[in-house]
This record gives structure tokens, C-alpha cells and sequence, in this order.
DNA sequence: TACTCGTGGAC
DNA sequence: TGTCCAAGAGT
């Protein structure tokens, strides 16, 4: 063990954090976690954690569970694919490997289970000897090892697990890998490292040279597109809201919304308005815009009121309509929705919005 | 490699 | 207030 590790898992015992996803050894619960743990932040996790593995204690309940059940308890976390895969990955491991956890290259090829994840669960729940290389891993060792590329690269992965090699606790590979994850998320920072508490401090390469403020190099992300968005409130005459489930496609998918378009014109309103209305469909006047920034998209949200005068389905609406719901304004809180449809939840006063918090109108 | 895929907290 | 970004995976 070198003084590197020795000083790391030092510290961790000290200083780590108590996690519900810590207090188990069960691979599916913290196989969860490190799904859910995917570019969301701690905080936002826990919650949602504990509810999940309450509604779905094993691999086998959330294999026999619903789509949209997995979904609803996925609500308000974002990469929305990330619960899709885990569903479809636990009814693999059900039907396919009798529910037990199959040799690491099986797991690896699992739905949703990349190298990282791979990686963790297999080094926590079964010790396997490996380091699980996350963005706080390639941060710390680009301070520790001044790696000079770009630390989303695959060069930058590669170096680090090469430096950080013979680091690796072999014989508490998990605790080691939690270590080096905690020290990036509490100490190693993105911006202003607080070095003083660093247990890696003396062999840092960074802190010894200076350099903590300029490590790790990273290109700025893209900046999300800025996209015009027609967003429709159709009501019916007893008032119902008519919603869809997204189908087909990755964005979203498996979510209910309201029906919307994003356009090529900077007037939303006016290009769907010719492709997708209908006779039956009246506009009230009633009119707001909203923005809201995904990762990859900023909508510009028109959003229209609209009253069905008619007994029969809209011209887009396919026959079997399966996937098309007229609710009362608190029905739509059984389905699980989408974050950025929130203002248009508000905006059309379904109940059961106002205590969630709103927000501006444009008008 | 570069893009898609959400959300909200920190500063 | 805008910007950055968090325990990534799939294509």
C-alpha cells in the first residue's frame, strides 16, 4: 500500500459521508445509486434513492414493475433513458441470469452499465480490484499527476488510471474508489481546492508546483441552442387537459406532456397553427411564453390555450390514441412528467402545481 | 470524436 | 443573473 493510499483511506474514515446507498452491501441497491449518482449531485439523489429502493427492493420487483411507475419514481432527476435501461437491464438479469449478478463482462453489457458503473459496483459490492474512473477521479488525478490534456478525453482517462494504478487499494478496492470520489466532491473541487485539508497534498503535483488554479483543463461545454417551441393547452369541453406520453425517441421518452413542437420559425405559434390545427380546435386568447434551458436546449416556450369543440380525435392523434389522455387538472399528477412542463402545468391551473412554486409569465 | 440526454445547486 | 457543472452512457 503506498503512503498515497494509506493517507486517502485515513481521511475517508474519517471524513466520509453518511450515505443510505453506504449502509448496505447489496449490489442492486447500490447498483441504484450509481445509476441514479450519474451527473446528478448527491444531494439530489438521496431522497429519490430511498423511495426507489422502498418501491422496488430487488432486481425482481423493479423487473415486474411498469414503465411508467419506474418513470414517476424517476420524476424530477433528469436523463430520463438512465431509469428506461435500468428497467430493462434488471428484467435481463431476471429472466436471463435467474436474478443473480452475472461475471463483470456480463454486467458490463447490461443496458446502461458503462465502464464506470461497471467499474464501481463491481469494485463496492464484490471487491474486485479496479479503479472506477468518474469525473471527480479525473480531476483529482489531474491535479495529483498535472496532466496537461483535457480531462474528458480519453487520453486524460487513460492517464489517470495508469498514475493511479498501483494506487489502488486491491484489497478494498470500493473503499478506495468512495475515498477518491469524496476527496474530488469535498475537497478536491472544481474551483478553489481546499488543499489545506487534503491528505494528497504532499505528493500533489499541482499544489507543490502552483499550478491548483489552472488543473484540470477543460473545454467549455456547448452552450444549449436557443429553439422555438409551440406548446398547446387543449382543453375539452368538460375542461379535461390533453396529454400525450412521448414515444419513439430518445428525448423524453416515456414522459407525459403536452403536446408541442419545436419549429423552424421564430413564430411557433403561426407555423403549428397551420400544420396541426383543426376546425374543432378554438384558441381562447389566453397566451404566455416561458423559457427553459435543458443540457443541449434553450426552448422559447409559446404556449396557446386552445378549447376542443368536438366528440372526435385531432388529425395527429394516431387511431389508437393509446398514448393520448384527456385528464382533470389533478389527474395529471398520477403520470410522470417532465420539469420543463411545470410553468405550462401552472399556466393552465391544474391544481396540485401551486404548491410546487411558480414563476413568471411573460404574458 | 462529438453530440444527445435533465435538473438544480453553487458562485 | 449567467455560468458552470455533478458518482456517464449510447450512438
Amino acid at each position: 500500500m503506498t503512503e498515497l493510499t494509506e493517507r486517502l483511506l485515513a481521511w475517508f474514515q474519517r471524513h466520509q459521508r453518511a450515505l443510505p446507498w453506504r449502509e448496505t452491501a447489496d449490489p442492486y441497491r447500490i447498483w441504484v445509486s450509481e445509476v441514479m449518482l450519474q451527473q446528478t449531485r448527491v444531494e439530489a439523489v438521496i431522497l429519490k434513492y430511498q423511495q426507489f429502493v422502498e418501491s422496488f427492493p430487488d432486481a425482481a420487483a423493479l423487473a415486474s414493475a411498469d414503465e411508467e411507475e419506474v418513470l414517476g419514481l424517476w420524476q424530477g432527476l433528469g436523463y430520463y433513458s438512465r431509469a428506461r435501461r435500468l428497467h430493462q437491464a434488471a428484467q435481463i438479469l431476471v429472466h436471463e441470469h435467474a436474478g443473480r449478478f452475472p461475471d463483470y463482462q456480463g454486467f458490463r453489457g447490461l443496458p446502461g452499465v458503462g465502464e464506470y458503473t461497471a467499474d464501481a459496483v463491481y469494485s463496492i459490492a464484490f471487491g474486485r480490484p479496479v479503479l472506477a474512473v468518474d469525473g471527480n477521479v479525473l480531476r483529482v488525478g489531474a491535479r495529483l499527476f498535472c496532466l496537461e490534456v483535457d480531462i474528458l478525453s480519453a487520453r486524460a482517462k487513460k492517464a489517470v488510471r495508469s498514475a493511479l494504478h498501483d494506487h489502488v487499494a486491491v484489497n478494498q478496492p470500493g473503499v478506495f474508489n468512495q475515498a477518491l470520489m469524496d476527496l474530488g466532491s469535498a475537497v478536491c473541487v472544481p474551483r478553489k481546492p481546499r488543499c489545506e485539508g487534503c491528505p494528497a497534498a504532499f505528493c500533489c503535483e499541482a499544489k507543490l508546483t502552483g499550478r491548483t488554479d489552472e488543473l484540470p483543463i477543460r473545454g467549455a461545454p456547448s452552450r444549449p441552442r436557443p429553439t422555438p417551441v409551440a406548446v398547446w393547452v387543449i382543453r375539452d369541453r368538460e375542461g379535461h387537459l390533453l396529454l400525450r406520453r412521448r414515444r419513439g425517441g430518445g428525448f423524453l421518452q416515456g414522459l407525459w406532456e403536452f403536446p408541442w413542437w419545436e419549429t423552424e420559425s421564430s413564430d411557433a405559434a403561426a407555423e403549428t397553427e397551420g400544420a396541426y390545427g383543426s376546425g374543432a380546435l378554438r384558441l381562447t386568447g389566453r397566451q404566455a411564453f416561458h423559457e427553459y434551458t435543458f443540457s443541449h436546449k434553450q426552448w422559447l416556450m409559446d404556449i396557446r390555450e386552445y378549447v376542443f369543440d368536438s366528440d372526435g380525435e385531432l388529425p395527429w392523434m394516431p387511431k389508437s390514441a393509446e398514448d393520448y389522455a384527456w385528464v382533470s387538472e389533478s389527474g395529471w399528477a398520477n403520470l410522470p412528467t417532465a420539469t420543463a412542463f411545470r410553468s405550462v402545468f401552472a399556466f393552465a391551473g391544474a391544481s396540485g402545481i401551486l404548491a410546487i412554486g411558480e414563476e413568471d409569465d411573460d404574458g
